[in-house]
DNA sequence: ATTGCCGATCAATCATAGGC
DNA sequence: GGCCTATGATTGATCGGCAA
C-alpha cells in the first residue's frame, strides 16, 4: 500500500520540492474522430473535441430510450442523419450507459446513506 | 443562448464547495499519496464518507486536482509543502507511538 | 486478429462561488 | 455591479483489460 521503488528524483529536485511522477507527465493522445472528410487528405486532421449540436443530442437520446445498445445497421443509420461518424455514436452511447449507470447508482445512495448517517 | 445553455438543467448550476474539513482530508491524502494520487474504489468509499459527500464527488476532486496540479505544479507548491509538513508530523507520530510499543512489548 | 464494452481517466469547458 | 480566480460538474474521447 505505499509503491515508491520508481521514484525519480529528477535532476533538479530539491529538498521540500515535490517530484515530477510519471501521472504528472500523461499525455493523450489527440483525439482522431475529427475525420478526413472534409479536407481531401492535408492539414492537421482534426485532433478537436466535437461539440455536438442540439438537435444531435436529441435525436441520441431519444434513441437511447428506446434502445440501450446499438447494432451495427442502426449505428450506421444514426451516423448518417446525424452526420457523425460510426465513432462517435458508439462512444456517444457507451459514455450514455456509464452515465444511467452512474445516475442509479447515486440514486440508491442516498437512502443506504440515511440509514447509515452518523 | 439561454436556451442553449438551459440544457435540462445542468447540476452544475446549484454547486456549493465542499466543507473546508472535507477539502482538508481530500488534500492530506492527494499530498500523502503524490506519487500515485488514483485512490482505489475502497478508499474513494472511506474518504466519501469521512467528507460527507459521493464517492463521484470524491472521483471529480481527485480528477480535477490531478490535472489541474499538473498544468501548474508551482502553483500548488506552498499547498503541497504545507500538507507534506502536516503528514510528516502524524508519521512522526505514529513513528515514535511504534518504538514506545517495541519496547513495551519486545520479544 | 478485430471489434465492442466497461471502468477509469483525461482534458477542455461550463457555470457558479468567492474575493476584491 | 463588474471582474477575475477557484472549484465542482459535465462530457467527448482515450487507455488498458477482457470477452466474443
Amino acid at each position: 500500500e505505499e509503491p515508491e521503488p520508481p521514484g525519480h528524483p529528477e535532476p533538479g529536485a530539491r529538498a521540500g520540492a515535490a517530484q515530477t511522477f510519471e501521472w504528472m507527465r500523461v499525455k493523450r493522445n489527440p483525439p482522431k474522430t475529427g475525420k478526413t472528410s472534409e479536407l481531401g487528405l492535408l492539414g492537421p486532421p482534426n485532433a478537436i473535441r466535437t461539440n455536438f449540436s442540439t438537435k444531435q443530442l436529441t435525436e441520441l437520446e431519444k434513441e437511447f430510450h428506446f434502445n440501450k445498445y446499438l447494432t451495427r445497421a442502426r449505428r450506421v443509420e444514426i451516423a448518417a442523419t446525424l452526420e457523425l461518424n460510426e465513432t462517435q455514436v458508439k462512444i456517444w452511447f457507451q459514455n450514455r450507459r456509464m452515465k444511467q449507470k452512474k445516475r442509479e447508482k447515486e440514486g440508491l445512495a442516498p437512502a443506504a446513506a440515511r440509514r447509515a448517517a452518523k | 443562448v439561454m436556451i442553449l445553455r438551459s440544457r435540462f438543467l445542468d447540476a452544475r448550476r446549484k454547486r456549493r464547495n465542499f466543507s473546508k474539513q472535507a477539502t482538508e482530508i481530500l488534500n492530506e491524502y492527494f499530498y500523502s499519496h503524490l506519487s500515485n494520487p488514483y485512490p482505489s474504489e475502497e478508499a474513494k468509499e472511506e474518504l466519501a464518507k469521512k467528507c460527507s459527500i459521493t464517492v463521484s464527488q470524491v472521483s471529480n476532486w481527485f480528477g480535477n486536482k490531478r490535472i489541474r496540479y499538473k498544468k501548474n505544479i508551482g502553483k500548488f507548491q506552498e499547498e503541497a509543502n504545507l500538507y507534506a509538513a502536516k503528514t510528516a508530523v502524524t508519521a512522526a507520530h505514529a513513528v515514535a507511538a511504534a518504538v514506545q510499543n517495541n519496547q513495551t512489548n519486545s520479544p
